[in-house]
DNA sequence: ATGAAAGCGCTAACAG
DNA sequence: CTGTTAGCGCTTTCAT
């Protein structure tokens, strides 16, 4: 036997298997009309041969690859992560592989990846955030595919959407600090031009302090994002120094505001007595820290599987109109607030 | 027009542009041998009528996918996200694409992901530990691709290698933890059986105790893996009643340590003075929670990183022989040990 | 630098 | 339930 012989093809099977390659192929499939005993007989001669299927050749011609496209702007992010893996499990029940890339926050990066995600032909594709590159809006409005876009709501959708709002969100912890008496509070996010969530979140606080006839000048950019648990940690320490009059802070993500409470942590200031805190995010961290976290859960499984829910149904053809869905962020109080 | 037809192939973009299909072919290459006038000529006829590039031909025609499979045990994982960040930077420079699975940490469904993986075509599969189903073992020896074991340093390797020694890395902190005077020393990790690298870190655990003399009874098992801040806080509550004799803890994960640590903060037990705690893979959280946590530094860019170039230089013919590439795991003194 | 012909391995479409 | 024919959209190969 040679060793260095080209790997079976599905003739080879056939040919072992003394059928035609159209039965090995419906062989193959899990609801195609084969007799039991001849897709026995197949599956047999395949394995004899060491025969792996070739989904590039049915790619092309089934004009189908049971890829999703996904693009999240972070991978190291447990949010996401937690989106993907919900996204994942739910279309994966129907033969549905998720084709992941992530834009290190950045929407130049965003459009070179929704490019290179297309050429792959994805039955659907699902991105994180609605802003986009011009080039990308085209991309994606002609792709011929359903488009999702998650973890916000666009003022204008390209197609369907899965999410919330960021601003709105933020609102809410806002209106909670100022009736629990607190007025000098801060916000530490990162540089506002590359993370368009953490911006949303930004606005939302400077226009509910506005609404309650606050002043918001106590806002610390921390560096591009993602902001660390390192980040936030240093952007606590700029902020107690530059005002030291402040009775409370929001945070971007619970990372930032963990950080920031081990900075309160080392400089012995008594966290929420001194200064209340709070975070976004609702990720571990925050439910088992000493003290623990003030914070937004953004569901993010459920913007997975609700994603997911939708993709079955816009390939089922049951959607006659883009899809909706918006997420109602939930404040979670806990001890590093009053 | 009409918008429901086709979208447009190689043949349109050539037809437009009064080129033959192969000139289009060459346009859309770097390195292909086309007149500067005519490849922009190919490319504004693409762009009039929105042509995208089909992979799924290109892939069968040329039989390359510029896929490269990596499974892990986690998405929501930061040691394993921070390999495939590094892997999948170290290999688009080259045009090269991640198609990632997870396992859930189950040889069981590595199984399924591996077969699922393979039909794709990939240049080469990255897989995390050298634990498999002797199924796994056989489809990626014969996948004809070359295959890459991380995170481990498996006795049998099926191919090339980048990893270290679990049980080593845990030996050296048993090494120290004794040298400082810790004799009551115990091990939190998850249920042995699926987490194997977990299961390792253990045995090192139990091996290194035995070599000074001491008997390892405090074995807390916190559940299936992965385990999280909060199993790792109740895996904490239970060994301090079952075992208040304790002095020292290593814990199979930075996150279970750090829920650990706050059992400990909530129940007034002094950290590292009544005792002492180890953690394993350097998370963030280590290095800023407050005492800071002793851990492991597994170096996962580090392997990411070294996987890429192995797989570039494999691609390349530039390597004659399986490559084992042995990662050194350091030691991080920090506070929450003496 | 460009073109013509052939075919990658599978499956849609149709036939029986 | 099974088989035959044709072709998915590119790129390999060979010309010029």
């Amino acid at each position: 036997m040679h060793n260095i012989r080209k790997p079976p093809t599905m003739a080879d099977v056939a040919h072992r298997a003394g059928v035609s390659p159209m039965t090995v192929s419906r062989a193959f499939k899990r609801e195609a009309s084969v007799s039991r005993e001849t897709r026995e007989a197949v599956l047999r001669a395949a394995d004899e041969l060491g025969y792996v299927f070739d989904s590039t050749a049915s790619n092309l011609r089934s004009q189908r690859t049971d890829f999703i496209a996904v693009t999240i702007p972070s991978i190291n992010n447990a949010n996401f992560a937690d989106t993907v893996r919900a996204l994942s499990d739910g279309v994966s029940e129907r033969g549905l592989q998720i084709l992941l890339g992530y834009t290190n926050y950045d929407v130049q990066e965003e459009e070179r990846l929704v490019e290179q995600l297309l050429r792959r032909k994805p039955e659907a594709i699902v991105v994180t955030g609605g802003k986009h590159t011009p080039r990308t809006r085209k991309l994606l409005t002609n792709a011929g595919i359903p488009v999702i876009e998650t973890w916000d709501l666009p003022e204008e959708p390209i197609g369907h959407v899965v999410g919330f709002s960021n601003a709105q969100a933020v609102r809410e912890m806002v209106d909670h600090f100022v009736a629990v008496g607190y007025r000098n509070i801060a916000f530490i996010g990162g540089d506002a031009s590359r993370d368009t969530r953490g911006a949303d979140r930004r606005a939302g606080f400077i226009a509910a302090m506005k609404d309650h006839g606050l002043d918001a000048p106590r806002l610390i950019a921390a560096g591009p994002p993602p902001i660390s648990m390192r980040e936030g940690a240093n952007a606590m320490g700029q902020l107690l120094e530059r005002f030291p009059d402040t009775d409370a802070v929001i945070c971007v993500s619970d990372l930032s505001a963990y950080g920031a409470i081990t900075e309160c942590q080392r400089r012995g200031i008594a966290v929420p007595e001194k200064i209340a805190i709070g975070g976004f995010g609702d990720y571990e961290i925050g439910a088992i820290c000493v003290p623990s976290l003030t914070t937004i859960n953004a569901f993010a499984s459920e913007i997975g599987g609700k994603t997911a829910k939708l993709i079955l149904d816009v390939l089922d053809g049951k959607l006659g109109e883009p899809g909706r869905v918006t997420i109602r962020p939930d404040l979670i109080l806990r001890q590093s607030s009053l």
